[in-house]
DNA sequence: GCGACTTTGTGCCTGCGTTCACAAGCGGCT
DNA sequence: AGCCGCTTGTGAACGCAGGCACAAAGTCGC
């Protein structure tokens, strides 16, 4: 591979593929899981293990963020987790406004302190008057006219959207020009966004849709009793008894 | 490539890619908002736009679901709804369960049908006594030792993890002894499941840690003023009229 | 102090997913 | 009836991500 030139400048980073990111993130949640248990120290193996991940991929993904581990013993806890942290920009606090504050918003503004901390929810907007002043979760609810001045002066990052699918690109549009450039759509609706935006999307239908596509699968391969309730005989029928887990496209491990 | 031994036997239906998947229920949101718009004859080029991704790769995904097309004149909307609910099996309905009746928990109990509908929540559950027989969005919600005669009652196929973290193996294990084999799970963990089943996961600390990484990203790579919120000229400035958008990683569209 | 063992970091290969580009096919216009 | 232009469907190229396997490097025991 010749000297990498990514077009970004020079002195960037490294460029970390975004797969990586996103698992990075499941790393450090693990890794803060063991240190509280009082681990010092964690091979590739069995970190690797616990996210449910390739321990190959996962000494590649570590290799993008530094060079941290020992040779012959692993990696420390404590240095990894602050490495992670660093490079996800865990460091600063992210303020995170919440707009749209039904069910879902409720449920968001309440998570509160999230596993690892760093992304308090300082700010709530929604269109209901009624819902103005009264605190959820601690935190005042302001009508979303006030969009602008609030995210300025709470020096809001992260934008979550949690409206009703027709009011979701509207307040897109608000967020963005409030400055955040950070978003988090929860609402069914492709977003458009100028291209100095980030958008990720958690989509509750899509999620559902592609796990009727599998149990479809599942039903046509094997047409015999369907929903019948079988006690499980459920195998366990170790075969191999090598790794106990394997690896699985969505992150989850197998256990046989 | 050999005639595709797909491994899966003989007569399966294509072999859809995941990553086609998840985009067909995307396609088929934007196109029942057609539907209902009156749009009878939709172009892959329209369409890709509506759905936020290229023209190519949407004929491609579509591709895998048969041939519905016609040359010069583009899709039949009504047409590629039923087919890719069909693909996606939507044909029969899903009967999903959420366990854990927390902030998510009564949000997900009142999503109750979903745009394009098929999947109605049936079933609730959670530990707490004084949660049991009190309705939430219309369901009662039963205690999680009666699961298994519940879900077998209600022939519940897919269930939805909204506990705290430390609960949540242990509620998967008994969703799959009930004979649960599609899960999707809101819990910041990685399941361990037998082979046969189905996972997949929303992890909102993920997520956020995501926008929180091309937050610094951004914040490196111009480091002048920074969370300094300029009245955001924001431009508008529209320079070529012609593709308002453009593809995005993530599925948002940028607008020029 | 040295050797053997353990574990990291990574080069290379393989496979999947995306994109390009074009031939095939269909409708409408003349 | 024949031609023209538009749109689909897909073969082929490309690039990225995943996984294997091994050399490098460090520790522990003797």
């Amino acid at each position: 591979m010749p000297p990498l030139t990514n077009g970004q400048g020079a002195l960037s980073p490294r460029a970390i593929p975004e797969a990586a990111v996103a698992r990075l993130a499941v790393y450090l949640r693990v890794l803060s899981g063991m240190k509280e248990q009082g681990i010092t120290t964690v091979s590739s193996e069995e970190l690797s293990v616990a996210a449910g991940v390739n321990s190959a991929k996962l000494r590649k993904d570590l290799s993008y963020i530094g060079t941290y581990g020992t040779r012959g013993v692993g990696y420390e806890v404590e240095v990894l987790i602050d490495q992670i942290e660093r490079v996800l920009g865990l460091t600063r606090e992210q303020s995170v406004a919440v707009v749209g504050i039904g069910n879902l918003g409720h449920a968001l503004a309440n998570y509160g302190g999230f596993p690892g901390r760093g992304f308090p929810v300082t700010a709530l907007f929604d269109v209901d008057p009624d819902l103005m002043g009264v605190p959820v979760g601690g935190i005042p609810v302001n009508h979303i006219d006030d969009i602008a001045s609030v995210c300025a002066a709470k020096e809001i990052t992260i934008g979550v959207i949690a409206t009703p699918p027709a009011a979701a690109q509207v307040v897109c549009d608000r967020l963005v020009q409030a400055g955040v450039e950070c978003i988090l759509n929860f609402a069914p609706v492709v977003l458009q966004v100028p291209e100095t935006v980030e958008v990720r999307k958690v989509d509750l239908a899509v999620e559902l849709q592609i796990l009727s596509f599998h149990q479809a699968r599942r039903a046509d391969s094997a047409p015999s009793g369907e929903t019948a309730p079988q006690p499980r005989s459920n195998g366990r029928v170790n075969g191999s008894p090598r790794h106990s887990v394997e690896n699985r496209p969505n992150g989850a491990v197998v256990r046989r």
